[in-house]
DNA sequence: TGTACATCAGTGAACGCGCGTTCACTGATGTAC
DNA sequence: TGTACATCAGTGAACGCGCGTTCACTGATGTAC
């Protein structure tokens, strides 16, 4: 039985992840939080941080994986909403962009964390990217085998889609709203212009599967 | 007359930039540097410091403002090796990528500071980034006039160019060199897919200028 | 050429601050008998 | 049911540290007359 669950008024490991994530913003990553700061926002001593974790380095762990687990969710409801020998590009990338706002907290860690933070934080930040890829390229694989010509290199169009359609996340994340959608047509078109190169490429040359 | 420049021993603004840079490196962006650290770096006192830059926000505009000007350069000298007619893109990326290993501190300086920093480095960084756009832009549509066929939106073509070479090169610096070549090679790829791309997607659509 | 003066990059000492970490302790909860 | 005990998230106080910033001062250089 969890015991601590059963605790009145303490505190949970995901009560600090909270705090955290309320103090980060477009100028807050998670390696500037300072240990003091998030036990401040989470209502407990400085000391009582060591309850949870070990130290700040755990604790940037646990955001960066959560943010790949609630992503992660998001691509997979991106392709819900496809329907069979409808369009693909447009309803992903809006779903992702959308979801961008949603939990723009989660998107900012990835993209943060992903090119300052310390080796490991950079680790599990790559290591969530590289999952995206792979799901992606599996998809692109399954779609080729359906109504679309076979793509040239998938697991290169799906890492350059990927990084492509994060560093846009980026921009929109830095921009005010009523930009969104303008950056969201640019990205759709982007993605369009690697998807149909790849297919021109695989009549030019032997896929590589 | 620069008088500063005839005295002595005394150390230039270019030498705390210099003691900067030296401090930069995979782990180290410009916003995690201390004021104590550059001058110790520096070899001044602390408060020498305020002698060349009002403060920290200063000497980072400083940086930023030097990386893009380098990068460039480093541009323009790609430029300079694309015989007319012959391939375009791999020298282009391999210079790129080359320099990267030459000037990793300024690279990553643009890198870092772009996701990272606050909202004037971001704005510093995202002029540079705007500044290589245009470039590239002007020279897809020189090129499109020679010996290629048009492109459909040349200025969303090299926003995406831009976009994905830098995070490609975010990658790389990540990365042990024996493993460059394959990086760039990946990029090589990616960047011919958006170009082949956009031409096609030319010929569907009428190209805007 | 000599002298008085302005300039300014440099200095050491000191300040108050927030930080991470440690210590010994508390007191509510759940468990064993 | 009652009692003794283990667990453990919480506490306040204290530590030493590096930080940014300020102060009044120095001393070499270049300039004016």
């Amino acid at each position: 039985m969890q015991k601590s669950a059963l605790r009145k008024g303490g505190i949970e490991r995901d009560d600090v992840i909270a705090a955290a994530l309320k103090l980060i913003g477009p100028n807050r990553s998670v390696s500037t939080l300072s240990l003091r700061e998030v036990a401040r926002e989470a209502g407990i001593a400085p000391n009582s941080f060591y309850r949870h974790f070990r130290d700040m380095d755990e604790l940037a762990i646990a955001l960066i994986d959560l943010a790949g687990g609630t992503l992660r969710m998001i691509i997979r409801e991106a392709r819900l909403r496809l329907s069979a020998g409808g369009e693909v590009v447009r309803p992903s990338v809006e779903t992702f962009m959308e979801q961008l706002d949603a939990d723009d907290k989660l998107l900012h860690i990835l993209l943060r964390e992903g090119t300052t933070g310390s080796n490991t934080f950079k680790q599990a930040v790559d290591r969530t990217l590289r999952h995206f890829e792979d799901e992606l390229r599996d998809d692109l694989i399954r779609l080729s085998q359906v109504d679309w010509p076979l793509a040239y290199q998938p697991a290169l169009v799906s890492k350059a889609i990927t990084r492509l359609v994060f560093a846009m996340g980026a921009i929109a994340l830095d921009m005010p709203p009523e930009r969104r959608r303008e950056i969201t047509d640019q990205t759709v078109d982007m993605v369009r212009m690697i998807v149909i190169g790849a297919q021109v490429m695989a009549q030019e040359a032997p896929p590589t599967r």
